[in-house]
DNA sequence: TCAACTCGGATAGAAAGTATCCGAGATCAT
DNA sequence: ATGATCTCGGATACTTTCTATCCGAGTTGA
C-alpha cells in the first residue's frame, strides 16, 4: 500500500496558499518547494477539479484557496489526489469455489471486508480531524513562529 | 493508495487454515477459493517468510498456521504481504526551495508527516485488535452456524 | 533406494504512477 | 479594440510496481 508522491507536494502547496490570499502560480509552488514543475501543475489540476483551489488564468494568475484553511481538512486533499476508492477491495471470493456461497446471502459484506472498511475509517476520521490551518499553525511552531511570516514575505516579493 | 489484490486470499486462506490442523496444500487453497494456484503460492511464501503459517513439503506437506489463530491479528498478515512501509512517506520537501529549513532544525518529523502518521496508526490499530479467529466466528455467524463445518468437511474430503 | 509430490525463488506481462509537453483561454498594456 | 504574453488544462511518453506464471531444490513416504 503506497501514497501517490503529489499528497504530499498537495498538502505543502495548500499550506502555503492558505497565507496567500493573491492567487500564487504553479511555477512559485514548484521552486518554493523544489519539486518538478510540471507535475505539480498535473496535481493542481486534481484539487481545482475538486473544487478545493480555484485556478485564475491570466497574467495575475494563479491558485487559490475556495475556503477557509480551516475548513479543508486533510482527507479532502488526500481523496482529491490518490481517489476515493477504498484500500481494500472486496472481491467477493466467498461467492466462488466449491462451498460458494449463494448470491442471496451476500447482501451484507463479509466479514474480513467490514473489518477493512472499519480500519479505513479510522483512518479517514484521523484525517478528516485535522484541517490545513491546523497544519500551517503547527508548522509555525515548529519553527518559532517564523515559518509562516517567511512564507507570506516571499509570496509578496514572488511577483518580480 | 492501493491494497495489494493477495491481502485477500491470504486472509481468507489464514481463516481456512485454522480451521485444520494438518497440512492443506496451496492447490487446494486456491481451488476452495476460485483464485489462480501460481500467484496465491507466492503470497503464501510471504507469509511463510513472516512466519505466519509453517510450509511442510513432501507428500503429504502443505500449509499450517504456527500459532492459534486467536492470536495471529489481521495486521500482521496484512504487513506480511504488503510490507511495512508505511503508506506516506515524506521526502522533507522542507528542506528543499529558497525557504529550505535548515537540517539540524528538522531531526523532529514535519507536521504533515506527523500528522499521516496518526493516521496510519488508527488504521493499524483497528486491524491489530482482530484476529484470524475473530473472522473465523464472524463468518460462522453469518452462515448460521455452517461455514467453518463445511469448511472442514470439505479439507477432512480433499485428500483424495 | 527410488519415485512422486511439495514449496521456493527466478522469470515475463500488465497496470498504475511518474514526468513532460504543447494547445485553449484569459488578462493586461498598447 | 487589438495584440502579445502569460496562465491553466488535457493529451502524450517513460518508469516503477503489481500481477501472473514457470521450473528447479528439497522432502517425504513406499
Amino acid at each position: 500500500m503506497k501514497l501517490s508522491n503529489g499528497v504530499e507536494w498537495a498538502l505543502h502547496s495548500c499550506v502555503t496558499l492558505s497565507q496567500s490570499r493573491a492567487p500564487v502560480r504553479a511555477t512559485r509552488l514548484a521552486e518554493l518547494h523544489g519539486i518538478p514543475q510540471a507535475y505539480l501543475a498535473k496535481h493542481l489540476q486534481a484539487l481545482s477539479r475538486a473544487e478545493i483551489v480555484h485556478a485564475t488564468a491570466g497574467q495575475v494568475g494563479g491558485y487559490t484557496l475556495t475556503r477557509p484553511a480551516a475548513s479543508v481538512t486533510m482527507l479532502e486533499v488526500v481523496q482529491a489526489i490518490d481517489g476515493t476508492e477504498p484500500a481494500y477491495r472486496c472481491t467477493e471470493i466467498r461467492q466462488r469455489g466449491p462451498l460458494a456461497v449463494p448470491a442471496e446471502q451476500c447482501e451484507r459484506p463479509c466479514a474480513i471486508a467490514r473489518a477493512m472498511a472499519a480500519a479505513q475509517e479510522a483512518w479517514y476520521r484521523a484525517l478528516a480531524a485535522v484541517s490545513i490551518a491546523d497544519l500551517a499553525a503547527a508548522i509555525d511552531t515548529d519553527s518559532d513562529g517564523t515559518a509562516m511570516a517567511d512564507v507570506r514575505r516571499w509570496l509578496a516579493g514572488s511577483r518580480h
